[in-house]
DNA sequence: TCAATAGTGTCTGTGAGACATTATTTG
DNA sequence: CAAATAATGTCTCACAGACACTATTGA
């Protein structure tokens, strides 16, 4: 109550008062084959040894929450740091429960990353990296990492509703049924076809048709337009889920 | 890369990292006589000696971000704690430059709080305590202070669409004259008043008419109705401001 | 009286939900 | 052929914006 206060006069002593670590956590979700997937690393140490946690790891003295976030985002993937840059990182919010790791005093400030379909993360060679792990498949994570997970997956699915989030888990180059397959995904929900292609392509920015007639199949049926990512950041009106959200 | 890392085989060291402190900053506001105002103090040290700032404080060593905002808050408006308890607070964002401070490495967990027009907090006797200062009206604050203020405006006027929220800025009975000038105030924009009436009471749950026909001025016109909070927190479908949001 | 606010009612345009229908591919 | 998906079109209802109008107070 020293440096901040103005109650207490006087200079500030740092070593007064007990040492915070700060780590990052990371939610990193993806769409895999209609599934959701949550990037998750298997602990090879106490606690909660065997278990499976978020990727995360300390904050550096000289960097930024948000650095130390796209820093493991590039190291767990095995993304090249440029490529790890561009991708969607977004401040979840910050977890200080004081017994929320019982070896000392940890505050986490969790992050929300959306990838579209990468490769298997298996770049460096080490062993015990990170591995797609479909969402809800796997039991308690460790630590506080199930609660950070729910409210992550919270955050994403509000977020589909107002702003273009969805295009960050598509390839740069989409059809419009994978991007509604996002949507059907994340949301747990059918959509209709016919409005939601009505609902995308009247949105200023959302999205821009590729010129040329380019077609790609994604299975069976006809094949579909090509289009990317507008410039668009939110929705005007929002994108609603069917049954009104907010549990 | 210790603790939480999965590279690094052994046990931790905690003092092996160097300490961050973790603070929390509080960005109260209110709506008196149709302006909005911020809780700021005046800082009686260096740096920034003399300059406003957001009040906040350390997080202590057994307390979580959120208790301790909890805490400060009643500390710096003299509320008791039981009162203070009651308050809307929600957790905004962490700022984590490594140069935010230029005394030492803190982090700072940054909390919005929604209060009614209170008294003027001069409760505890101290000298020095915060003060409600109209909403741009006083310059630059202290360290990141004005950049967390304006990520909590923005914050506030977005969760006013579709939350609830507006209700916290009222007391117990308000009249609907008065909750719609906290959405003109906040969002700065003139709003239709039958219409705004008519979302008001067909949004279920957004408020409550007060039985006995009890009636309040407001100054000059006819008296109006009395309504309480309702149990909803969120809106559906929200309340957008008239001009797309979103700068 | 006027000015200001509360409250009621009406019209209209936008947009979303619920379809039907056609087109184009694979098996 | 059937099945699956893409794409277009149509109808309807809910709801928000833009008013007009009445009611009730204070100056």
């Amino acid at each position: 109550m020293a440096i901040r206060g103005r109650r207490v006069p006087g200079g500030y002593d740092p070593a007064a008062f007990e040492p915070f670590a700060v780590t990052v956590d990371l939610a990193v979700f993806t769409v895999r084959l209609g599934r959701l997937h949550v990037l998750l690393v298997e602990r090879g140490e106490e606690p909660y040894r065997g278990d499976w946690a978020l990727p995360g790891g300390f904050v550096r003295p000289r960097e930024s929450a948000g650095q130390a976030a796209r820093r493991e985002l590039a190291e767990e993937t095995g993304l090249l740091a440029r490529t790890a840059g561009a991708l969607h990182l977004e401040q979840l919010r910050t977890y200080s429960d004081p017994d929320r790791d019982p070896r000392m005093r940890v505050v986490s400030v969790a992050y929300a990353a959306l990838v579209p379909d990468l490769p298997e993360p298996r770049g460096g060679g080490d062993a015990a990296r990170a591995q797609w792990v479909e969402f809800g498949a796997r039991g308690p994570l460790a630590f506080d990492h199930e609660h950070i997970l729910a409210d992550a997956y919270d955050r994403v699915g509000a977020k589909l509703e107002y702003t273009c989030l969805a295009t960050a888990f598509c390839p740069p180059e989409f059809t419009l049924g994978e991007l509604r397959q996002v949507y059907e995904t994340i949301w747990g929900v059918a959509l209709d076809r016919p409005n939601f292609r009505r609902k995308v392509l009247t949105t200023p920015g959302f999205v821009q048709a590729l010129e040329g007639p380019p077609r790609r199949t994604g299975g069976r049926g006809k094949p579909a337009a090509l289009y990317r990512a507008g410039p668009a950041t939110t929705l005007h009106p929002p994108l609603l889920r069917p049954e009104g959200r907010n549990a």
